[in-house]
DNA sequence: CGGTAAGCGGCACTCGGTGCCACCGCCAGA
DNA sequence: TCTGGCGGTGGCACCGAGTGCCGCTTACCG
């Protein structure tokens, strides 16, 4: 239970990510990435539920830690609170930032990836709602608190789409964006 | 090209709406939509590309329209304009309210469905940050414009949620969840 | 009336995903 | 040491979505 995947799925995933990353993510087959993990088709679909999960499990720990940090910040004003946990969230060592990008690079340009992607999304976005439904002290279902939660998180993907868009844009650089993006939101896009 | 689908599509996707509220969309293959259509398996596949685009294919054009209806609107508030061209699309007859409720329930509660209708929407929210680009005056990328064009998405998106979560929510209802979620968006979420 | 093109649909195939079951290695307990 | 679970493995057969191919009908046009 510490540890948060087996050797053997690392070794599955890192090979996949490979083969994703060489012939392309469709062109890929199941067949090729068990045999290329060295393990049966069947004990693939055992680590990884779906060939889209191979790409996308991590997000799971993402939205883990996203409502770990939420729960960590004080205050009654939830876009403080979004902005310093997704702040707390993104610190990313250097040496992941390739993985990161080829990653982000696989979510965007394959479709169907893209699609599974923002169906995760969805429970960063219920965490956000529910959040700041409490912090401003409305009710669960809260149409405000709908609209900030779903905002928040289509301000990320476009923080992360921005971000990879540049080749040469660093860790600090993804704080910068998270930055303006949550200072668009607090402000309002109202024109003066 | 003036008829937007020809009457066989029509009576299609009728019979498989039908079906899949009877027996569910995942329990509903191809097959079985093909022979209640009274056509080949081959040819369902001819008129829709996918068995999702049956309950999807709309949306489409909804995208047109969408374009369509910010164009119509003047001024350099993207925001006032978003607002406009989101009401004047979404005026719905009576009888279309019941249709409508069929289709969110799908896309809302099967996750395929609401995937893929997520990917459908990048469009929306491209058009959106181009629209909002050009008001501003900001170059394409901006990512204030990105920001926007995805907030505004997935603000529509909740709103959606809200209309389908009430039962008895009527077009007028409808009309004034966008209002106020546009009145959030534009606002912004800072605290007073 | 003959010819041609477009729509139709059957057939066979690929690929992702699942249920079933047999097998292997390990660890108890007698 | 033998024996009986037990978890991980992976082969096999199957299903459903989606696609390419090809032969057929039908309707339109010279």
């Amino acid at each position: 239970m510490a540890t948060t995947r087996s050797a053997r799925a690392q070794r599955l995933e890192n090979v996949a990510l490979e083969l994703f990353a060489s012939q392309g993510f469709d062109e890929t087959t199941v067949d090729e990435l068990a045999v290329a993990g060295g393990v049966g088709r069947r004990t693939f679909f055992r680590y990884f539920p779906t060939k889209l999960d191979v790409v996308l499990g991590e997000l799971d720990d993402g939205l883990a830690a996203l409502v770990g940090a939420l729960a960590d910040q004080p205050g009654d004003d939830p876009v403080a609170a979004a902005r310093a946990a997704f702040l707390a969230i993104n610190h990313y060592a250097a040496a992941e930032l390739p993985a990161l990008r080829r990653r982000l690079g696989l979510i965007e340009d394959v479709p169907e990836l893209a699609a599974r992607a923002t169906v995760r999304y969805r429970d960063w976005e219920s965490a956000l709602a529910a959040d700041a439904a409490g912090r401003w002290g409305d009710d669960a279902g809260s149409l405000r608190a709908q609209v900030f939660g779903r905002a928040v998180v289509a301000s990320m993907r476009a923080v992360f789409s921005a971000w990879h868009a540049r080749p040469e844009a660093d860790a600090d650089a993804l704080g910068a964006l998270v930055e303006e993006a949550f200072d668009a939101l607090s402000r309002g896009f109202a024109s003066p």
